[in-house]
DNA sequence: ATAACAAACGTTATATTATAACACTATGAT
DNA sequence: ATCATAGTGTTATAATATAACGTTTGTTAT
């Protein structure tokens, strides 16, 4: 049962432009998208982005630097990500797979670590830019 | 056959430094460490680096934008990497494990995508920071 | 209702990470 | 020898992210 969680209002700003982009936002693109709205300084943009990955709302493209909506309504809290990117387009796809998720959140690591979360990237050709 | 391949000067500094390390190094970091052997900017560093992860020798964690050395001495070139990061002392293990490669490797997208490689970073605790 | 606390806000400044652009130098192949 | 390619050195600047501070708002406990 997805609790419904409530975020404050630059929270919902953010949270907005991010869930209405196609892709990966950056976080000075979201800035300059909102400067409209009154939020004027990096430090707002940060903050929400903090709190909107923190409640699984959105997760970040490490490999570049880049935030985008989460699309598994059930997945509040972000421990388990997987993305797919392709290299010419640079379009991003989360992957919603549940045995390699599974897979994965099982995985223990020789040396005895304990995980909590983990992110996987794949990088590629989408279907697309494959046949180019 | 590991072909053994040859690198410029800055590369091979650059190399060597991230080789005598502990743990993953920042890019500035790596600077700071090489001023003594002339190499003054940036730029060098980063040239360098790439480099060195075509070929495979390092590997960029990209939740740290830190550089590691391969551990696998027959990863050529660096197209399946996973990672192990302690969320406390930030300790960071290159992690070869043959299974999860192969899986990870054969993993297909449903929607088509071909992937060229892929890169995976497992967060948590280490054996060390667990007992803490 | 109000005191107390935590969360969010706004702002200025600055730190950190990374690339652009340009001129020069070494190396290796034909 | 000349041509192409990779590497170098340098200055400048872009892009990403956090520190620090004081204020405001929202929640909860009494």
């Amino acid at each position: 049962m997805a609790q419904t969680q409530t975020f404050s209002k630059n929270q919902q700003i953010v949270l907005d432009i991010i869930e209405k982009a196609k892709g990966p936002l950056k976080a000075y693109s979201i800035l300059f998208n909102v400067q409209k709205k009154g939020i004027n300084a990096p430090q707002q943009i940060y903050r929400a982005l903090d709190k909107l990955i923190e409640a699984g709302k959105i997760h970040k493209i490490e490999s570049k630097n880049a935030f985008v909506a989460c699309k598994n309504s059930n997945c509040e809290v972000s421990k388990a990500t997987a993305f797919s990117i392709c290299e010419s387009c640079e379009i991003v796809d989360e992957i919603s797979d549940t045995k390699l998720s599974k897979y994965l959140s099982k995985f223990n690591h020789k040396k005895g670590m304990k995980f909590r979360r983990f992110n996987l990237e794949f990088f590629g050709l989408c279907k697309k830019c494959k046949t180019k």
